[in-house]
DNA sequence: CTGAAAGCGCTTACAG
DNA sequence: CTGAAAGCGCTTACAG
């Protein structure tokens, strides 16, 4: 029945190579793997019998016999922003140095929450990235608890929870921008718009923020500080509320740009002009910051190269158990004109 | 030695299920794909000792056993801008409902082009996503014939290859964003910011461009077509050129928002009023579009939808062999304020 | 309806 | 330096 010639899978097996060079599979495989020395001429004939037969190893036989997947996992929030992409590709490309592949998966919209087997676990991963709001804390520790190589991304480590984890310097930026509408701007009212009430990166903003006004003797007015929701309709409206009843302010510290175009879209709607009745400064340097009018003066977060830290740190946890439990990237302070600079 | 208990890869297996539900592996691997009928009574006990044993079958083993993967890979630019978010969330939810997983892998940069293995191919993934001009023509074709499944977006197949095609009405939404200028703003002389010359959407677009202008007894000037290469940085050099050479026109389609965005740029540093001296039309509706000054008119493309039918076909095709040869989504004219609308 | 056995394509002690 | 053999954890004819 079965031709010797069949190839069932429509795929070259190392069996065939090994065949091809008159060698063993093992040695077909060491020599691939470069997991013990071969002669030279026994080497010289895999390689030559692997180019001739295009010999690619499969994935799943591989991964089955070492027990490790050689893959990495991602899951990004539903939203998906802009804001991704660049920490997507310091992501890929990073582990792709490593030869490490990317899985990926969108998080489930609520309500379908959690529905079926999680997309991404051991059963297909080496490892998992978390981002942000991603995970709950709960959710955080019982990987951790299973012993699964785990790395934080935009949020810091729950409490007891020894996972690296990789995060931007809000809090100095934040103050910073802050300190740079009162020094230089010389504001004195200066409104904030944060982000969720369980953001991390919001909270740090707000620290910030008011480590700045703290410094210059400013006093801190709660009604100063409003939802943006790190996005552009809520800031809209709380803008817009701010105005219609009179509140005064003379800059507003966007948590991100996001909100930050809500809040200009708002000023420009009610004929106020931006910078010189309300200065606005935004947080993330993303994509529309340059576009927005005045073009927005913000903080840059090096999102691609928390990417490649947070690769680096998973990897150094999977294959020494050691890492830097915290790595806090700087950021970068963006002047345009928004603040009132020319 | 070896202890019994001892779970040496620290994940629960498929005999460990066995022995606690008092069945073989066999019925328990049918009652966990429904592939066969099982009795009730070994059902329960059997999906009883799955959630007391937090049981989760390894992707590896079935992948190698079954001879696939259940994973579809996709290639993504280096550039990596905004555009591709909404593709990816389409594509991994979309294959997420149909229990696909999604490996990614960012596009090697021009001179480390394909130096090693290539990252994604039938040694782990069951099909493959290609992008616009991430793969050439041969290397389609080359993939195509070796059987391995295929789905193109934003791209025909090259010549002789039948493999399913997600494209958009390039030439339609060209062609109606083009008259909206003539019949509607009365423009007369309009500029084309082309694309880069092997991009297939720009030829499209040039082609409605070209359509319209026929259409309304327009004259083609080819003074009118200059290089955008669907970038900032270039449509706004091309455009600054004309200004200072003289050229003259009353209206500006940009392949993409992207050079609209530039050509903005361009018009405003030299006083160039739009719309009213030019008006500036784009293609995509990128998430800048809305943010640009004035508020960018252009054609929405279904970016997202795309991602998702491109999942349909490729999954058609691998699982009946019969796919929709091109599948071509409409478009639709997002008009904002930048042709001269209120 | 159910189980024993073979097999998927690799890797890796073990032995030489 | 090299090979035979066992094993990774599943699935799936085959037999009953």
């Amino acid at each position: 029945m079965a031709t010797s010639r069949v190839r069932p899978r429509g795929h070259v097996t190392i069996d065939e190579v090994a065949r091809h060079a008159g060698v063993s599979a093992s040695t077909v495989s060491r020599v691939l793997n470069r997991t013990a020395s071969i002669g030279e001429e026994a080497t010289a004939r895999v390689l030559a019998a692997v180019a001739e037969l295009g010999y690619v190893p499969q994935a799943a036989a591989r991964n089955l016999a070492q027990g490790k997947t050689q893959t990495l996992g991602m899951v990004l929030p539903d939203a998906g922003s802009d804001f991704f992409m660049p920490l997507l590709r310091g992501i890929a490309e990073e582990a792709a140095e490593a030869d490490y592949d990317l899985l990926i998966a969108i998080q489930q919209r609520v309500g379908a929450r959690r529905s079926l087997r999680q997309p991404l676990g051991r059963h297909n991963t080496d490892g998992l990235f978390v981002f942000g709001s991603s995970h709950t804390d709960d959710e955080i520790r019982q990987l951790h608890r299973q012993g699964f190589p785990l790395a934080l991304l935009y949020r810091s480590a729950p409490v007891g929870v020894d996972v690296p984890a990789v995060t931007i310097e809000n809090t100095t930026g934040a103050r910073q921008i802050v300190e740079h509408l009162i020094k230089v701007h010389g504001r004195r009212r200066i409104a904030f718009l944060r982000g969720p009430l369980d953001n991390e990166d919001s909270a740090l903003r707000e620290r910030g923020y008011r480590e700045a006004l703290e410094a210059h003797g400013l006093p801190f007015d709660p009604a100063l500080v409003g939802s943006g929701e790190f996005y552009e309709v809520p800031a809209q409206a709380t803008v817009s509320a701010w105005l219609t009843e009179g509140l005064r302010f003379d800059a507003i510290f966007a948590g991100d740009d996001g909100s930050a175009s809500g809040a200009l879209e708002a000023l420009a709607r009610q004929g106020v002009r931006v910078p010189h009745d309300v200065a606005v400064v935004g947080f993330d340097d993303a994509l529309i910051a340059r576009h927005l009018v005045p073009a927005l003066t913000t903080v840059r977060a090096p999102t691609e190269r928390l990417g490649r830290a947070a690769v680096r740190q998973i990897l150094s946890l999977m294959q020494s158990g050691t890492f830097e439990p915290s790595t806090c990237l700087p950021v970068e302070l963006v002047i345009r004109q928004s603040c009132g600079c020319p």
